[in-house]
RNA sequence: GGAUGGGUUCCCGAGUGGCCAAAGGGGCCGGACUGUAAAUCCGCUGCAUAUUUGCUUCGAAGGUUCGAAUCCUUCCCCAUCCA
């Protein structure tokens, strides 16, 4: 249940209450897609980084280890040992992002497992059935999130077939949770927008999808190749005709900057592969934009990745450490700065809320996207501050 | 002292007359990554330059040839074996 704390302008700060707890937004979700976060991240290290939400991924975890083993263990909360809120993505990316190994029917999806290539099929029915025998907290419809550059007539047909997926996927949903061996009775489903970069498209389909009731809505099909500023454009004209009583979560995204854009037309929840993976690939968040720690510039740096940070990277390493474990191959190289991007990125969603709270939000904004624009190279020095 | 194998661009290593500034790795340097087919992928790596071209390079010095990293001579090193 989503409670709407306060307004400003657009951008809302809420409160969104599940069986797993409640969760404070805005609010980044960390990607787990296959019930870990790759980097060699545990459970425990996610309570030190203040992560609220978990995803995973049906497609993935049906492959392996299988949605019925999970059942059989307790579902996923027990599996991976966290206490707190899971959403599931349905495998509505995957039908992007592996087009080159499924075929689109009414019915649904026909993939061919990227593992084995074995055939599978998945219509709304079947991403339900195993997001509920993993029992998420939030289960996502099953959607197809077509290219950016589709043409007007394509992502037309695509969006009224997403459309009549959702009415199965809500239907499916809502038996499975009537069911003696659901292991979570009160799973939730969003829904979700689509209409890649065509306005009336998006709103009409809005429009459509806010008359279900859903727990929460969904803006998918965007950072597929569009640029900012159509996304951003797309936000402002979409959000509006979602239901503002309940949360509204971009799916995919994004940056540090699309997040403080985003939060302002409205969004309030967030997921994004960025922070782990950048993390693994030596590239860290900081204050002042993002850094590759592999360059030779870094080589004799011996500061904290980000020094105002707090993370367990920052409180105790060095840039020209880490550095050294990413040339070494050490793996602790990438769980240092994978942890410390999920702790950037976590943090920078507590200071949106406390912003909000404080009615400087907007201030807020411009101060980080200021320091993001200038770079380290901008960034003051010690020197520079006491002017 | 003798026998054999070998010395190639930062490293390893292919190449044995022209298509060779020289395969392929590694390293170095740089880039990308947005509901994760990603611990991945891409580019660059002799010098100088207008993406054309010029110059220098394959242990050293000579030589053969229109043309040599590749063939010949001598020399210098290295490895293994025999004395």
């Amino acid at each position: 249940m989503y409670k709407l704390l306060k307004q400003c302008g657009r951008a809302k700060r809420g409160e969104f209450t599940t069986p797993h707890g409640t969760i404070q937004t805005p609010v980044f979700m960390n990607v787990g897609t296959l019930a870990a976060i790759k980097g060699a991240v545990s459970t425990e290290d996610l309570e030190n980084i203040k992560c609220q939400v978990q995803l995973s991924n049906t497609y993935h975890l049906h492959l392996r280890p299988g949605d019925k083993i999970v059942h059989q263990l307790g579902g996923l909360h027990k599996f991976m040992s966290w206490n707190k809120p899971i959403l599931t993505d349905s495998g509505g990316f995957q039908v992007f992002s592996l087009a080159s190994l499924r075929k689109i029917k009414e019915e649904g999806v026909y993939f061919a497992s990227h593992i084995d290539g074995h055939k599978i099929f998945m219509g709304p029915e079947e991403s339900m059935q195993i997001q509920s025998n993993l029992a998420s907290t939030i289960a996502m419809a099953f959607d197809e999130c077509p290219s950016a550059v589709a043409d007007r007539t394509y992502v037309q047909n695509s969006v009224e077939r997403t459309t009549r997926w959702l009415i199965r996927s809500k239907n499916e949903m809502d038996r499975l949770n009537t069911l003696d061996e659901t292991i979570n009775k009160k799973q939730m489903l969003f829904g979700i927008n689509q209409g890649a970069i065509f306005p009336d498209i998006r709103i009409e389909h809005a429009k459509i999808i806010s008359e279900l009731d859903l727990d929460g809505y969904a803006v998918g099909g965007l950072a597929v190749g569009e640029t900012h500023e159509q996304m951003y454009h797309i936000l402002e004209e979409t959000v509006p005709y979602l239901p503002k009583n309940k949360p509204t979560y971009l799916m995919g995204v994004g940056t540090p900057e699309n997040i403080l854009e985003a939060v302002e037309r409205g969004v309030d929840f967030f997921d994004c592969v960025l922070p782990a993976r950048n993390g693994r690939h030596a590239h860290v968040y900081t204050n002042y934009g993002k850094i590759n720690l592999l360059n030779a510039k870094f080589e004799l740096d011996d500061e904290p990745i980000e020094p105002e940070c707090q993370c367990p990277a920052c409180k105790r390493y060095s840039r020209a450490y880490i550095r050294h474990l990413f040339k070494a191959k050490e793996m602790l190289a990438m769980r240092l700065c994978v942890l410390h991007n999920l702790y950037y990125f976590n943090t920078l969603m507590e200071e949106i809320r406390t912003a909000m709270d404080e009615d400087r939000f907007v201030e807020y904004k411009k101060q980080k996207l200021d320091g993001f624009k200038r770079g380290v190279e901008g960034k003051p020095t010690n020197k520079t501050r006491k002017q």
